[in-house]
DNA sequence: TTCATTTTTTGATAAATGTCAAATGGAAGA
DNA sequence: TCTTCCATTTGACATTTATCAAAAAATGAA
């Protein structure tokens, strides 16, 4: 639980008494490797802390996953867009490795919301700086090559090609995992 | 103006009295075609709400403009990494029509957070959905062909092949404007 | 360790897309 | 209308990446 209290200071410092009302909303929880958080067409009702382990996102494409995002520890989780529009999630969350985690329903988060003007600001700025991670993402992935892109994932994310499976790495990238496995080689 | 409380009411009504202290704080401002809202290496410190017209954001890679994305009316706009983290901005916002756009400092905007919990909620909300629209945009980019990416673009938004020459169209895509140009033609 | 399973690499080939150069088409202004 | 400028298309060719199949390597369980 400290993790996520220190976390949650580097984007905004709550007050003692906001920090003890947040406490006693999130519970925890824990999983193994290859366990789902969440499975495609399941409204997702709780947004996560991860305090340890790792998860990644995929959808299915053509029969095939596709893996479009990965967390690490002290990160936000959820699948965004069924937490924010309560519709059926197109995306399956599953855990790469053993993992902890803490939870608020959504229901209980809007209570915060409505209680603490602090709790809304913390998560306006959260949101604020997931929107331009997304943003830099998008662009770091546009008009690049295969081996330009996995030279700047080594560059800015190394961790993630030291604790996920090629197979997951190449598809996050946008390429065939032959085709990761060369360039890799080759440089 | 009008059109500004409108749109927001779709976010989140707001009460009258900040719907006027709201007003109190946006000035208009119009801009001719070619016109830059912002460029390269400046500071955004203001966010738009786009009332008339059309806008793109792009970035210079190897010389060649890359156009990130676009907007039209009724959307807030700004360079939201600069806007948000305070540094010079890495693109370059042009207008692409004459356009009209209502204009609030980053600093009245704090004024407002701090003076009215409506606001910080409202704009929470707001990025919430731009979060969601900007992973959806994301996830169709990601593993498509040409030929997919203009079809999805005509069937999701055909305003921009409308409203936007090809060649910023094709880089907004990810391909070279010669490849839209014969992708167009075989379908 | 050994075996079974999964992950990664390699090879051959096809398909898609990029590059560069030139031609065509269309729009705005003189 | 003519001219100029910019946007779009076309052509020839090079390059990159995907696809499919199989081999090799790594991993984990018995």
């Amino acid at each position: 639980m400290e993790h996520l209290l220190k976390h949650i200071r580097q984007f905004y410092p709550l007050s003692n008494e906001v920090n003890m009302a947040l406490v006693d909303c999130f519970e925890e929880k824990t999983f193994t490797k290859n366990d789902f958080l969440l499975k495609e067409n399941q409204v997702c009702r709780n947004l996560y802390f991860l305090q340890q382990g790792a998860l990644r996102g995929y959808y299915l494409l053509d029969g095939k996953e596709i893996t479009h995002w990965f967390a690490f520890e002290n990160a936000f989780v959820t699948s965004f867009h069924s937490f924010i529009t309560g519709k059926p999630s197109v995306e399956n969350l599953q855990f790469l490795e053993g993992s902890v985690l803490w939870s608020i329903s959504k229901e209980k988060l809007e209570q915060l919301y409505n209680r603490y003007h602090e709790i809304e600001r913390l998560v306006r700025i959260v949101y604020e700086r997931y929107y331009i991670l997304l943003e830099e993402r998008y662009v770091n992935g546009h008009f690049k090559t295969a081996w330009e892109r996995y030279r700047d994932l080594l560059h800015n994310a190394p961790h993630i090609l030291e604790r996920v499976p090629l197979g997951h790495v190449s598809s996050y990238l946008g390429i065939t995992q032959e085709t990761l496995s060369r360039v890799r080689k080759q440089h």
